[in-house]
Parts: C-alpha cells; structure tokens; sequence
DNA sequence: TTGTACGCGTTATCAA
DNA sequence: TTGATAACGCGTACAA
C-alpha cells in the first residue's frame, strides 16, 4: 500500500457498527458474536456478557440484508389490499401493523387498486422481499390464490379459500342478531344492498340474510351488485324503494351511509319510513344522524390474528387455532320500527 | 457421500432463479448478467437481448437482501406515523403508498403510539432495513429530528426543523378564507381548540386565527390545550360556551366533530347557536348533520410528494421545489350566521 | 465452548 | 465489451 490521495468523502460513512467490530472488541471470532446475538445461551455466560456489553457501547443494529442472505428470511411480512381508500382496511392495517411489530417483524402495506393482474404483479414484485403475505380483499381467484400460497406463506382475510390459511369472522351470528332485530321492530320485507359481484364476502352475507330472513318468516330482496362506495349506496335509493322494503342492509356501512343520506336527502324519514344498516361499524359509522345501525366486523383484531397466524407460517409452526372471531350487531339510530 | 434417508422435503425449494443461472443459460459470466440487468447499455445489444430473454424465461426476480448487501440501499422506505388511527394519516399513507409504488419503492409503515420514545427506537429498529424515513406527525423534538437527518436521508410532513426537507401546506390561506367566512356571518368572537400541547401545527394553526382574527377585527380565543380526539373535542363544549364565542374552530375534524356532536346532544343548535369548523377534511367529515365545514388539508398530495422528495434525496438528487400546496375551505352546513 | 471457513446473491474493481 | 474475483454482513457446518 503507497500513497492515497485525499478522496473526497465515502458519502456519510455507513459507519454501522458489524459483528466484527464487536469481535474485536469483545476480543472473540464474530461467529461467537453472531451466536450470542441470535440465540443466547450457545456462548459462556462470561463472553456473552462481553459481546453484549460490546454491542451496547457500539450501538449495533444487526443488518437485515446481510442477515436474509444465509437465511432466507427477511422478517418482513407484506399486507396486500385491494384499495387502501376503503376505511375497512384502515382497522385491519392497524391491528396488522401492531402485530407485527410485537413479533419483530416489519410490515409492508401495499395496494392491488382493485385490479387482479395488479395484485398478481405486486406479489411477484414482492415475492423476494418478504416472509409471507396477508391478503385482505383479494380479487384473485382461488386458483390463483392457491398458486400464490404454494410459492409463500398466505393467510387470508374474509374469505376462505380450501387449503390455504383463511380467517373469516362468524358474521353469520351477527346478522342473525341483525334479521330478528329488525324482525322485532316489525319489519316483514328486507332489502340487501349487494356489494361488488366478484365480492365473496358480499355473497356470503347475501346468503346469511336470506337465510336468517326465512327463519323468522320474513322476506329477503337482493338488490345490486352495486359499488362498494357512497355514491353505490346512494344510487341504490330508487330500487330500495321499488323494492317495497321497509329495511335495508348494505354491504357495508360505507354504501348504508350513502343510502342513508340519500333518502334524508329525498326527505324519506329514517328510521321512520326507511331503517338502513350496514357492516363493519368503520370510523365514521356514529358520525351520522341518525347514527348509523351495523354488524360490527371485528376488523382490528383479523389484522392481528392475521399477522400473528402467518408469522406462525412462517416460523414453520402451527398456527393457534380459536374460535372464529365474532362479529356483534351495534344497534344506533338508523333501525326502528317501520310505518304502517 | 453415502447413503441418505428420507429426509422430509428440503421445504418447498427456495428455487428461485438466480443470476448464476441466468448466466449459464445465456453463455455468459455472471458478472455480466449483473450489468444488464441494473443498467442496460453497458453491455453489447447482442448479449443483452439473450440475457433479457434468459431471465424471462427463468421467471428471474433479483433478490433484493442481495442486492442491498453490497449497494447499501433497499429500496425500501419507511413511513413513520405516531397513531395509526389517526384518520389524517390515512390520506398520507394513501399518497405515500402510490408515489413508492410508481418509484418501484417498497413502503413500510411503522408507529410511533404517540410516544416519542417509542418513535426514536422504532426509527433505530428500521434504521439499517431502509433508505430513507417520512416522518408525519413527529413527537421528536427540534435536535433529535435534526440527529436522524444526519443519520439518513428524512422528509417531514407537517412540520418545519431547520435543515430537514420539510412538507408543510400552506394552511395561512385556508384559515384566512375560514375567518373571513365567519367574521362575514356575523362572528365577532371566535374560540380555537388546541390540539396537544406538544403539537407543532396546533400551534401554527392558532397563530394563524389569532393574526387573520385580528386583520379582521375580531377576536380570537384559545381554549385547551386537549385530546385530538372526539371525547377531547366534546370535553370543550363548556369551555366553548364559557368563552362566549359564538364559533368554534377546533384543531382537527375529530375534535370538532366531538364538539359538533356534544353540542347537538346539551340541546345547543349548529350552527344556529354555535358554529363548528374542523381542518383536514378527513373521511367521514361530511357524515355529521349538519356537515362540517372544514379547511381542507390536501393530505394525499402531501404523502405523494414526502415521498417522491425522499426518493429524489436517497438518490442523491436535488428534490423538486414546488409551491407549497395550498389549503381551502370547504364551507358546508356546520357554520352560520351566530344567533344575536 | 470457541474458532475456521464457506456460502448466501449481488455489485464493483480490476484485468484481459 | 467481457470475465475473474473480491467484497458486503451474517449464519452455520465443521473442526478444534
């Protein structure tokens, strides 16, 4: 080695520290380093001690990369949504995100924008980056779905797909609350507001109303498919009430809204001349006047059982099996008893 | 090598193609695949083509650990919020999301739980995963922002540090159209609900009522400071009414539906008796009856534009400057002219 | 219990 | 223009 010109600055060093300097440190191989800091407990209790005193003073942050490389694993987890404007997802995101973290894991939000070439494109993008996949609305078919899990860890959310990790709350529980409430207050003919018509979820709830509709002896319309939106419940106003029903139930509580608000709109009194009730009580559900009747959708805690499962997955254990997460009817304003 | 038992399958085959096959298969070194897969024209058109067409048919997807390991970069970006339930962070997050999935960055979203110990060992935690942090709604103070930007590249959303690229809207125009709104109803007295106490913008978003309060001529009263939250808007509802005000303006729309709310319950009429005004326009803010008047934050734009800078600084180019983006008011049924 | 040596997939620095 | 070859930081058989 002669002579070394001034070379301008290597750029802010990236002077984090590695298991080599505290190696030296600690004045050991950075294999034992490396062994006293993934598993404890393979190194004497003395040099452990040393390596960690090291490792405090030099303020080491192991480097993800580096470890992913041998491993294989990069302790990420990715969370995919079909559209991160839906407000549903804001609760599964939010119990997804702590989960992980507790686990020690990083968490990946990405969104397919409602289109399934998209979402394919997004998992093979994502594919080397992370551990495993949470799908919420997946616009996937289960063919694909199935494909995607046999390449990687998947849990999916709201939906079931056979041999792939799903978790779908017990609604049915709750609209049956739902049905006999509003069967209480008098109603004798329900109108479902159908979601998106690839939605599994919409047909699952269709289905669960209809059926809860025939035990009490009343009747069950199905009306749609329609936008998951606002505006999809608005426009959804003239057919409700060509329907005759004196209830409505929408996909969820973002399109109940939107028919609520239409139907004060058109002076149409709710409760008074319509009830209308939606699901997954969302941030905003109560912000409404009449505050806004819904089957509550355990939303939060699918994100943190969701993580939790698929780290689980991931760590080559079995998941914790429970009982299907409940889903509860929050009975507010907008339901009463119909006219007469 | 002798005999081998029956091992359990090796665990589905981490058979991802690598640039060693791609190499063999185009008859090339390895090296070279490198070169024309990270920046093509380095090599010649000839070979470029057979490696491209390799790589194709290999289904080849590089590894990003690998890649990170001697590069130093993940591209991988991380957007740090201090509460995930924070509808305002929704509509960053949104923003964010896109602009790194147009940039073919990989966005992790972490939380700071409102705390900002929490925040600077989560900043730490994801220090060596990413290339750069967005950081919106810092509990950090001034100097330890200050410590992270010159540890790694940082782009602050809502808030101004000296020597941290810093996105903050241009809310001053908003809040001079709001008070003029209201000294034009009639308003000579207006109240304002502080956010916390620690909140960099409540308390620009107070300074700026208090001087376009007073261009106008009318007054201008401070209540809180409070939670950021519909109880800590609804805790004001006394105070409110105490100070005389005949509007209220709170420091975002969740307080101020709190008092919207509150108010409509103690009997007191909005806007008839008391006129209510939030900011940011989140989702749900026209779900109250009367809807919320509000100065509308462009939240999104906000999180596309933190991380297009973030993206320009981690590649070590000059982010664009534009003007800053500009807040409005959005009157809706909430505020009227104050009873006399 | 600890050290040696190699590999993980890629980029980068040399030569050729 | 391309091919060797050395890092990058860490995990891990294997040997001591």
């Amino acid at each position: 080695m002669s002579l070394e010109a001034a070379e301008p600055l290597p750029r802010k060093r990236r002077g984090r520290a590695t298991i080599y300097d505290i190696a030296q440190r600690a004045g050991v191989n950075p294999s034992t380093v490396s062994r006293a800091l993934t598993r404890p407990g393979r190194v004497s209790e003395e040099t452990e001690a040393r390596i960690m005193q090291a490792a405090k003073e030099l303020g080491y942050r192991a480097n993800p990369a580096a470890r992913a490389l041998p491993t294989g694993r990069t302790r990420t987890l990715a969370l995919l949504v079909a559209d991160i404007t839906n407000p549903v997802v804001f609760d599964i995101i939010r119990g997804a995100e702590r989960s992980a973290a507790a686990g020690g894991y990083t968490l990946v939000i990405a969104e397919s924008q409602e289109s399934g070439t998209e979402e394919s494109s997004v998992l093979d993008r994502l594919l080397p980056a992370v551990d495993g996949f949470v799908l919420a609305m997946s616009r996937l078919d289960d063919e694909a779905i199935r494909e995607v899990a046999s390449t990687s860890p998947v849990v999916l959310v709201n939906r079931r797909v056979d041999c792939v990790e799903s978790l779908v709350p017990a609604f049915e529980a709750g609209i049956a609350e739902l049905v006999a409430h509003l069967a209480d207050l008098g109603h004798r003919r329900i109108a479902y507001l159908d979601g998106p018509a690839q939605s599994w979820t919409s047909a699952r709830r269709w289905e669960a109303i209809r059926d809860a509709a025939a035990e009490r002896g009343i009747e069950a319309v199905e009306i749609g498919p329609g936008e998951p939106t606002l505006d999809g419940g608005a426009a959804q106003l003239g057919a409700v009430l060509e329907s005759e029903a004196t209830a409505a139930v929408a996909y969820n509580d973002v399109m109940a809204i939107g028919l609520l608000r239409a139907a004060t709109a058109a002076g149409i009194a709710v409760p008074g001349r319509l009830s209308v009730a939606g699901f997954d009580d969302i941030f905003g559900a109560d912000f409404t006047t009449p505050q806004l009747t819904t089957v509550k959708a355990p939303l939060t805690e699918l994100g943190e059982q969701a993580v939790r499962a698929l780290q689980a997955i991931v760590a080559d254990e079995e998941p914790e099996r429970h009982e299907p997460l409940p889903s509860t009817l929050i009975v507010r304003g907008s339901t009463g008893a119909p006219a007469r």
